[in-house]
RNA sequence: CGGGAAAUGGCUCAAUUUGGUAGAGCACUUGGUUUGGGACCAAGGGGUUGCAGGUUCAAAUCCUGUUUUCCCGACCA
């Protein structure tokens, strides 16, 4: 590309529309452009970093055996209502109405339609295995888009399907698409880590994360450096390690403790930690409520809680709820005297003389214990914390942040049993084929690649995914010596297949430095004064040294760096 | 959906408190001087201040409503 008849902008002021370090970078490198909240447009340059993305993606994919397809965006409401995921969708699956009144969706995902297409040649075992795989656009009505092109509302996505007629053969298809992530992230040149995680609205059996490690990521990955546990905090198991060490079982005792409702506020109010305050969390599942009992230097986990009662969602109960079941305001809820299921979790088990609330606005009781209150489940409803021990080897776990940019799931026969996809066995039996299903977000491999690259001066592109390899800067076009050289470079670059941006614009030097660097190009040959000495300058975008090399050396020094 | 902030030439912001002809820097156009890390001088063009009402002799400014964007939270493959 010559940067001087091509639609290239960048933008010096800082943008106020983006916090995230990417989304800054990105829309001032003139690579995406926001047309509303949550949707972006991809300008020429990071048009070409999500080509590069996707073709690493295509060959690892294809190498599989796996064939592409397309399909549209565009879906009658009625395939959700069939697979029964309209309702788990709800009001993140974007609909509309076509002339005559019938009801069409943006695609959020799309197991569905390849059910319907695996149809097509599903009919004995012997149809089997393969995958089928597209990349094109998803659309989810996120109910809080941000971070750039983190969490966006219409975005790219390479989605895999594999279909196989037993278990043991989706492990074999499960493994090679297993590989294949591992081999496509290794090569866009993102540091990531491979957890657990919850099946979530997929369903199914197994699911696991390929999550970016960045300060900004919206996961918490819980991670064991011993013996390699990783998982997703929603789903990480806890093993308790609470010691009591307060023997003697003392008597309840109410106290008063006005304005002091919250466990921070009671732990200053009382000079305890928080360890020795057991707060209750009145929760909704559906139309019952239920209280919760936790250590008050815990968090509660809801999706074990909902796991725990076999519902999609809980929700923490309204204040009004909360004050006519317990009679109290929100912060002096209690177990003893309440009449609806209580839930404990395990810790419980082994504390004692602990602080919980009164049920009486502005009361609490001390040296609360088992003995004192009825329960009627004991389970992990918790989050794990930085330093429990980890559930596979005790050593202590380690927390990081994480942005998912792929995930893979073993679906089993969720979907070909509520859609009718069957097959016949040797017995000439019908059974339910068992399914597999393989997510990439392209955007957020561009977002996170540059979270984990970048300095203050702009982007640093790793080269599997730059848009282009090498950038000409041309010093002056008034010098017929330097333009020649630099025209000769291109063109040689250019027909070898490697891409390069030539910089020929009328500008001065250091406004084409401070764009190339903004823009993230891996190398920048830099043609100036030195053609007369057969010279020109090398550098590094990842580097700050620069240095001589001879015009007839610098095309297969680029070669070999590539 | 709850809480907070904001919306003024293409971009970043000022003027709003205390109502009185809408301003700067960057970008752009023309001319000149420059030319290895976001140049300088001069002369220009470009805004019915998000939208809709209201108060007033007079509204960017005050009031009401509304839309959009950002942040925190809830939500979320």
């Amino acid at each position: 590309m010559k940067l001087k008849e091509s639609f290239f902008y960048t933008i010096r002021e800082d943008i106020k529309d983006e916090e995230s370090i990417s989304g800054k970078l990105l829309v001032k490198s003139g690579m995406i452009k926001k047309t509303s909240n949550g949707i972006y447009m991809y300008m020429p340059l990071g048009f070409q970093v999500l080509e590069k993305i996707k073709k690493i993606i295509q060959r690892h994919m294809n190498a599989t055996g796996a064939s592409e397809l397309l399909m549209p965006s565009l879906l009658p409401e009625d395939v959700y209502i069939a697979s029964g995921r309209r309702d788990t969708f709800g009001s993140n699956m974007f609909t509309l109405k076509d002339r005559y009144n019938r009801s069409y969706s943006l695609g959020p995902t799309h197991e569905e339609l390849f059910v319907e297409a695996a149809k097509m040649k599903i009919k004995s075992y012997k149809d089997m295995p393969f995958n089928i795989y597209q990349i094109g656009n998803k659309y989810r009505d996120e109910t809080r888009p941000r971070y750039g092109l983190i969490r966006v509302r219409e975005f790219f996505m390479k989605d895999a399907y594999s279909f196989d007629s037993d278990l043991e053969s989706l492990d074999q298809s499960y493994q090679k698409m297993f590989q294949a992530y591992k081999q496509i992230f290794d090569e866009v040149g993102i540091d990531y880590k491979i957890v657990t995680a919850d099946t979530g609205a997929m369903g199914g059996l197994l699911s696991e994360e390929f999550q970016a490690v960045t300060d900004i990521g919206e996961d918490i990955l819980v991670l064991c450096e011993s013996c390699g546990y990783a998982s997703n905090i929603e789903v990480s198991e806890c093993v308790s390690n609470h010691v009591e060490t307060r023997e003697a079982l003392l008597p309840k005792e109410l106290i008063e403790t006005k304005g002091h409702g919250t466990v921070e506020e009671l732990t200053q109010f009382l000079k305890i930690t928080s360890d020795q305050v057991v707060k209750t969390l009145i929760y909704q599942a559906e139309d019952q409520f239920y209280a919760c009992l936790l250590s008050g230097d815990r968090e509660i986990n809801e999706l074990k809680l909902s796991k725990l009662l076999g519902v999609h969602e809980v929700v923490l109960a309204d204040p009004s709820d909360v004050k006519r079941i317990t009679g109290a305001e929100v912060g002096y809820a209690g177990p003893i005297g309440l009449d609806i299921p209580i839930i404990i979790d395990e810790d419980i088990l082994v504390k004692h003389n602990y602080l919980v609330g009164a049920n009486k606005t502005d009361y609490h009781y001390i040296n609360v214990n088992l003995s004192d209150y009825h329960y009627d489940m004991v389970a992990d409803i918790k989050n794990v914390k930085e330093k429990d021990p980890c559930p596979k080897c005790g050593h202590e776990l380690v927390f990081k942040k994480g942005i998912e940019i792929g995930n893979t799931f073993k679906l089993g026969t969720k979907y070909s049993e509520s859609l009718g996809l069957q097959y016949l066995d040797a017995h000439n039996e019908l059974h339910p084929v068992v399914m597999g299903c393989y997510g990439i977000g392209l955007g957020r491999i561009l977002a996170a690649a540059i979270e984990q690259n970048h300095d203050e001066n702009g982007i640093i592109w790793p080269i599997s995914i730059a848009p282009y390899q090498v950038a000409i800067v041309l010093i002056s076009d008034q010098d017929e010596a330097q333009v020649s050289v630099a025209n000769t470079l291109y063109n040689d670059l250019c027909s070898l297949g490697i891409d390069v941006i030539l910089d020929d614009r009328s500008e001065r030097p250091g406004v084409k430095f401070k764009d190339m660097d903004l823009i993230g190009i891996p190398i920048r040959i830099t043609v100036g004064k030195k053609v007369s000495d057969g010279m020109v300058e090398w550098k590094l975008r990842s580097e700050t040294e620069f240095y001589d090399v001879s015009i007839d050396e610098v095309v297969s020094k680029i070669q070999n760096f590539i």
